[in-house]
RNA sequence: CGGGGCGUAGCUUAGCUUGGUAGAGCGCGUGGUUUGGGACCACGAGGUCGCAGGUUCGAAUCCUGUCGCCCCGACCA
């Protein structure tokens, strides 16, 4: 690689946006496609994101009351069978293990011994754990029943796209059961809830709630709703998903309890999910040109050192002085937790070294030389700044400056990503406008254009499947924190119960 | 699953039209020179040209099939 290029990621977001995400994703080395169509290898880094995530995500979770558990991988074909909605929505992408051994014939392996019932890879556990609570629910006294569980789901997508949309994906489901139709949609609303604080408070992902119209929801729920969020594209992205089922999956699998009027009742569910997208979001939400940009919450460590250690007769004392510093830095409590220091000794070019970093995303770098052992200061310099812009801080002053800049970062991202998203999101009165917001002026190789567009819609599937059709433009979702105003459809002139958000989703 | 494009070393690729059994850059290894920065020099390792057939004395190159990848549609967290 050439030292004249300004950045480290080529094309630039500009220039081709969704080649730029996989060159990010490969320069900070997070995963890779896999031989088996579809499907990822998660790498170390990548991989350490997810966890934070999931530690995160999961200490929210028991917080709200549910437990973990584990369900089976298998579904039997006919438990899928049970909501005629939910078959449907699902069937085109499910894989399906019909044998459960293999010969030997003529030198090749091939499947034999036939199941008597093909069993579905889950494409999400709403049946089999229907069928679990079927068994472990009679009473009300049973209820509620609040459980996640951690798992790998496989949906046998067309056009995967790493961490976006692959055939397998790792998530969390969260599956509820209750008395009442009051509690479960309380509980929907309240996942929804901890999702949106957990995408502004550590991921610094700005995102609107809201409710998915009927085009969108999710197969067999009576409601869907979920969070959006807008990426460096200034398309939408469904970041996550909380649905109220009503009694739907509660008749098909048979989850009925004696209520405190002792008549037999079905429970209320819900199920809600976010999944490795939340990292593809992460990624097109606040990298740059130079590759990952990690919020310091999330990031797997907060600070590297990066000793300088080119000439010999210095190389111990600053290795020494490095390895003390970074030591005290482990035992400094930023927002409640101990910071996580990475130590970079490996033995490759301190420019290289540099970069592979910047490209990771890691927030702070710190080089320790000579120099600075001589002013008993460090160089630091933090990943949303220039990454030749450093800054000198004297030994005592450290840690303090540490948690600062953290925090500093923390917080500038949410508010760059909240002002990139208001900046692009336009109130929109009428037609022409609404069709010129959405189309590029270059047709050929469209430029990144659009954003979302707030607008009165008549509440008629017709109307979005034309606008689908016409701009490929998508209601992402009905926002609950806008304040209702009736008006008319931009498309039909027909009236309308308030705005809804619009945009090219992915 | 429809339309288009492409498969040559870990990555990016030249060669293919006009068949004569592979070349480069980056990366990797070793040695050296450098050193607050993706440095330089030398030497070296690494490819049966996606796979399977066919045509031919001879195929990366021509033909057929197949698999995979990318882009555009339809579908989707």
């Amino acid at each position: 690689m050439s030292q004249k290029e300004e950045n480290a990621i080529s094309p630039c977001r500009e220039e081709d946006f969704p080649e730029w995400y996989q060159q990010v994703i490969r320069a900070a080395d997070l995963a890779e496609n896999s031989e088996v169509r579809g499907c990822m290898v998660i790498k170390p880094w990548g991989w350490a994101i997810w966890e934070r995530i999931q530690l995160i995500l999961d200490g929210m979770f028991k917080a709200t009351g549910h437990r973990n558990a584990y369900f089976p991988l298998f579904i039997p074909l006919s438990y899928l069978q049970k909501e005629a909605e939910h078959v449907e929505g699902f069937a085109k992408e499910c894989a399906v293990v019909t044998h459960h051994r293999l010969e030997v014939r003529d030198g090749k392996l091939v499947p034999a011994g036939e199941l008597s019932e093909p069993l579905v890879v889950r494409p999400t556990s709403e049946t089999i754990i229907g069928a679990a609570y079927a068994r472990w629910i009679n009473s009300y006294r049973d209820l509620p029943i609040l459980i996640n569980q951690w798992a790998n789901v496989v949906r046998w997508e067309m056009r995967p796209r790493l961490f976006l949309r692959t055939a397998e994906f790792l998530w969390q489901e969260g599956h509820t059961a209750h008395e009442t139709e009051q509690e479960a949609w309380e509980e929907t609303v309240r996942m929804l809830g901890v999702y949106e604080r957990f995408a502004r408070d550590y991921l610094a992902i700005p995102v609107i709630k809201g409710e998915k119209t009927e085009s969108e929801r999710f197969p067999g729920a009576v409601r869907t709703l979920c969070i959006e969020a807008m990426v460096q594209d200034r398309k939408a992205i469904q970041a996550g998903t909380s649905h109220f089922l009503g009694q739907n999956f509660a008749k098909a699998s048979g989850i009925r309890f004696q209520s405190r009027e002792g008549k037999l009742e079905y429970a209320w569910t819900t199920s809600w999910g976010v999944s490795t997208r939340l990292v593809g979001t992460l990624i097109m939400t606040h990298s740059d040109d130079d590759g990952l940009v990690l919020p310091p919450r999330i990031s797997p460590s907060q600070v590297v050192f990066l000793p300088i250690l080119t000439k010999e007769n210095c190389r111990s004392q600053v290795l020494e002085y490095a390895e003390r510093l970074a030591n005290s830095l482990r035992e400094t409590y930023w927002e409640g937790q101990k910071i996580s220091v990475e130590f970079d000794t490996r033995d490759i070019g301190g420019g290289n070294k540099n970069w592979e970093w910047i490209k990771k995303g890691i927030p702070i770098r710190i080089e320790i030389g000579p120099r600075d052992l001589e002013n008993l200061s460090v160089t630091l310099y933090r990943r949303d700044r220039p990454h030749r812009k450093k800054e000198a801080v004297l030994i005592q002053n450290l840690p303090q400056r540490v948690c600062e800049i953290l925090s500093e970062m923390q917080q500038g991202m949410l508010q760059r990503a909240q002002e990139f998203r208001c900046k692009h999101t336009h109130i929109i009165e009428n037609k022409k406008d609404f069709y010129d917001f959405f189309t590029p002026l270059n047709s050929e190789k469209p430029e990144i254009h659009g954003g979302f567009a707030l607008a009165h819609w008549n509440g008629s599937v017709n109307v979005e499947t034309q606008i689908k059709n016409d701009l490929k433009v998508t209601i992402r979702c009905i926002p609950f924190d806008l304040i209702p105003e009736p008006g008319k459809c931009i498309f039909t002139g027909e009236p309308s119960r308030g705005r809804v958000l619009w945009a090219k989703a992915y």
